[in-house]
DNA sequence: ATGAAAGCGCTAACAG
DNA sequence: CTGTTAGCGCTTTCAT
């Protein structure tokens, strides 16, 4: 490959110790050899081998990211903020993709510690005690967001359940009589994380409790837009609650196959705000959790945890996680 | 960090190098010292150390990813599609981001290649020979993707100019009076590579020229939006051709507050087949240069550059240039 | 079937 | 101000 400080220091009729010594502005150097050796460094084209330092500094200036997949608006944005916001230190972002198979989601950890990243943000699709002491193994700083993984684990999200008792709040003020909460994810419980749709459908439950003369209805299968026309009363004025935009939009668009227009002849409400909704006509009501803020939050977070460990210092659990706060998005679907 | 070779032999009772023969299921090995060191390593949860493996080998098994931003639709599902791909053949994907910033996109590239990643694919902001020189000075195989970047470097990606004419050939079909071409990233030429934007101008100037009672305009200000008026004429039926999608959703979205419909009132086109069209009435006609098959294509031409490169072979020219072909999406716009 | 020794390219501790 | 030496953890001859 290319040319190393062995080789400059040949060259330059000097030890490695001095071209090392140059190339970092380090320690007492003469003024004239260290312009030499930069000179015949440059002229070579010189570039460290960051695999070598990575080994022998045990420490790489990068931090590793795992998410489900960047086609999701969601992560997208996500992504974006995080790259930005590591760049701001210094530091560079290996993204990776689970693609919402937990093994993968496992083996890429797995490789980003032993090519000795500084420290991983990632969205699992794993939970479990299980899993956190397969986290802890890897003896590394991660961060986990939206999808709680264990007690313990780092994490930054939203308080999901008290999100969805503010959304259905919303849909009952607007006196719907019937809400139908749709929510195909809850059927993967147990064979993948579904934390977050798990708290917002807590949410939904426990506020509708309190409501006895609204009628609910839910929509668990993935199948769900064949299910539409049982769903919706003839004579009840009903609403749907979706625990994610994409299901809202699918069902605005099948329906308006017959017809049927959000905010006139039913209601919508989504969650998390994705920004295709800016092109969508009626403006879909929503939910955001801001991501930008969970991505920077956890940015901090990590970076914290990273210096912490370095200086031996066991964070206080209260300081790993992070509860951030929400946003109802007024729109015309409600 | 975790325990090394040099423990598990120490343990064991053996020397390093077989222990590395049992890891590996390499050489002549006595099977029951092998289980042995096998059974250590596994109670011992070792891992091998992927930076030193890095450093000896001179391969990382990761190809390196640089785009825009994930943000962009577009990129998304290349990302996916990469990613996929390279996972098939054990290969994992490092993926960064230049933000539309040249000396970033150079400083990704600079680092990947100083990492060691085995190759890397980018759609570049940068072109020109010196850029070239720049990309042949890192010594590892690059293909380019979309944007053309110069002779000589690798390049997947469809024939944008033919692909502008077939569209622009399609509006005309369609009887339109006036066309008016959109395009604003044509003005960042000089500052970026706007190769793409290039040749569908190009296209776009070659065809009409061939039709002199048509009339032309072109919307090359990104404040595009504030003057579609005056661009409408007021009896010539007019179409917008748009070099991205997303020019067109936006104009489409203006002008609907001023109760004009694309496809009734005016004809749009756009270009790219980003998949939010999905959401999106009415369905816009565009030009979809099948962005899986290009990321395929590249991860593919790629692998086979990075194993040229390790059997010395230098390729020929026409070998890495893939041309492919493209689609035109009929819609209701136009 | 096993081991000794050298080396990948860089950094760091310790001399001088 | 400069050099020597050792070492990060792994792989790879070359011996035995």
């Amino acid at each position: 490959m290319g040319i190393t400080t062995k080789d400059l220091a040949q060259i330059c009729g000097v030890s490695r110790t001095t071209v090392h010594r140059a190339l970092h502005g380090t320690g007492r150097i003469n003024p004239d050899t260290k312009e030499m050796i930069l000179r015949v460094a440059k002229e070579n084209g010189y570039r460290p081998d960051l695999l070598a330092r990575g080994l022998v500094k045990g420490q790489t200036f990068y931090i590793g990211v795992v998410v489900l997949d960047v086609k999701n608006r969601y992560f997208a944005q996500m992504l974006s903020t995080i790259g930005a916001e590591a760049n701001k230190r210094g530091y560079f972002v290996n993204i990776t993709l689970h693609g919402d198979d937990k093994e993968t989601e496992e083996n890429q950890l797995t490789r980003l510690a032993d090519y000795h990243v500084d420290g991983i943000i990632v969205s699992s699709v794993n939970e479990g005690d299980q899993y956190k002491e397969f986290l802890e193994s890897l003896d590394i700083p991660i961060v986990s967001v939206d999808n709680k993984i264990a007690e313990g684990i780092p994490f930054v999200g939203i308080d999901q359940k008290q999100a969805m008792m503010d959304a259905a709040g919303k849909v009952i003020d607007r006196n719907y009589e019937k809400i139908v909460f749709v929510c195909p994810p809850i059927n993967n419980a147990g064979e993948r994380n579904v934390y977050v749709h798990r708290e917002r459908l807590k949410g939904f439950q426990e506020l509708m409790a309190r409501y006895g003369s609204i009628e609910t209805g839910y929509l668990t299968d993935w199948n769900y837009l064949e299910h539409l026309d049982e769903m919706i009363d003839p004579v009840k004025k009903t609403a749907f609650v979706c625990t994610a935009d994409e299901f809202a939009l699918n069902i605005m668009k099948r329906l308006k196959k017959s017809g049927l227009r959000a905010g006139t002849h039913y209601g919508m409400i989504g969650f998390d705000n994705i920004d295709i909704l800016d092109y969508v006509t009626p403006r879909l009501t929503t939910i955001s959790n801001s991501v930008e803020e969970i991505a920077v939050t956890a940015v901090n977070l990590l970076f914290d945890l990273i210096e912490k460990k370095k200086e031996g210092i066991v964070p206080e659990p209260e300081e790993i996680v992070k509860i951030l706060p929400y946003q109802f998005i007024e729109g015309e679907t409600v």
